[in-house]
DNA sequence: AAGAATATGTAACGAATGTTACGAAAGGAG
DNA sequence: CTCCTTTCGTAACATTCGTTACATATTCTT
């Protein structure tokens, strides 16, 4: 197969994702026609690219998933995030002062990576303004939620966390009987505090007649002294 | 003076910033002519924009500053950050999903704003791949410096906020013998603890023979332990 | 050099939080 | 319905951390 065609599922999958979506799929195939890009295979598990590694550009999973794995000297890996078709990586790095991958990169099973270099996201930024747009709102979004998690982490009680999740989501459902979208696990998990301590705020807030709940049913009983809380 | 011309001391202050900066002053002026940009006049403190408004492009300091603030319910007011010439603003929230300001923005004092509306920033983009690059260093900085907050914030202990820190100036400064650029109380504010806690913390890595250290002449004796806190 | 202002170290105490373990409730499969 | 699994609440305990206050050290002023 010609290293730069793409098949019909690999066309759909960029079709929808974050990076070239809202893009018609036929002008898609043009323009991989005239970019210098690249698919790299990777048939079994294999590291893509070692932390510290300069980043030349964008890559697009097209096929199988890619594992972001911190590794320690001691031997002991974390892994950060899972990357899964649509899924993009570089696009932070590739503008940014520090050009170095801040963790590795593995394949997990057969994987398929479409790498488009630095001056062909240029290109394609001249050329295609949804594209541009797209990445624009890819990098926005990112710090968005990245503010998020700052603004919550910050908070130095437990309850504020708790207070800021349920303020949230007051205004995601602009109502004061909330059902909440997630289970205690993942709550805790977002909020950054283990599970108990999560079902001791919550409990505590009910004793201090702020809020009524069973289970995932919330119900906001005083906004005014959650949002002071904050 | 007609509202779209930039004074010389305002031309250099937008050649110096992130935004316009590595552009040629003379093809600025010219490129002013072109888009359709506004020069706001704030004589005096006023309001600006309140949370909740929205975004419609990207604005820069040109002369005074100003104060971005979060006011809450009860009426206490915390101030997020301040701006100065050179400064910009809504460049996170115009591509991104949200595009409402988190916070409210105020003049200080005597204050020129200069606000290039969306549709100006895509011209700009295709006509100027300097500027294109700019945005997107911008952009991409703010999620590296994001990231780092919360890789620091989501550690449970202090200890390995601190080991983080310190790993970190080592990384940087490459050697054991380190100078650090910060004092007590700017180091405890950056990893978001009090000022006797980090001493406390630093008294403690001491104590374990992990480091040495005096005022801000530190040194690191034991790195691979060092490693394995975070 | 003397004194003031600032930066840093330190200790004690209490409050907040993590940890662990276990029981109760809910939901699902047979 | 009963058993099993998952989710959630709760309590006891140990630890960490924030707070406060003050001592010590350094730098700045005059």
């Amino acid at each position: 197969m010609d290293k730069n065609l793409l098949t019909k599922s690999q066309l759909r999958i960029l079709s929808r994702s974050p990076l070239f979506g809202k893009m018609d799929s036929s002008s898609l195939e043009l323009i991989f026609q005239h970019l210098k890009t690249e698919i790299y295979h990777y048939p079994s598990p294999k590291l893509i690219a070692s932390e510290g590694d300069v980043c030349k550009g964008i890559s697009i999973v097209l096929e199988g998933s890619v594992e972001v794995k911190k590794l320690h000297l001691s031997g002991k890996e974390t892994t950060i995030t899972e990357l899964s078709p649509g899924d993009t990586f570089g696009e932070v790095i590739i503008f940014s002062d520090h050009k170095h991958f801040p963790s590795s990169l593995f394949s997990v099973k057969n994987t398929r990576i479409l790498h488009i270099p630095e001056d062909a996201i240029l290109t394609l930024c001249k050329m295609k303004p949804e594209f541009l747009k797209n990445l624009m709102g890819l990098l926005s979004n990112k710090v968005w939620l990245m503010s998020n998690k700052v603004r919550i982490l910050s908070y130095d009680r437990l309850r504020q966390r708790v207070a800021s999740y349920l303020m949230e989501q007051y205004r995601i459902q602009d109502r004061l009987q909330l059902s909440l979208p997630h289970n205690r696990q993942e709550m805790a998990d977002y909020l950054g505090m283990p599970r108990p301590s999560l079902s001791r705020e919550l409990q505590s807030l009910k004793d201090d007649g702020l809020i009524r709940y069973h289970r995932n049913e919330f119900e906001l009983l005083e906004i005014e002294r959650l949002e002071t809380l904050i």
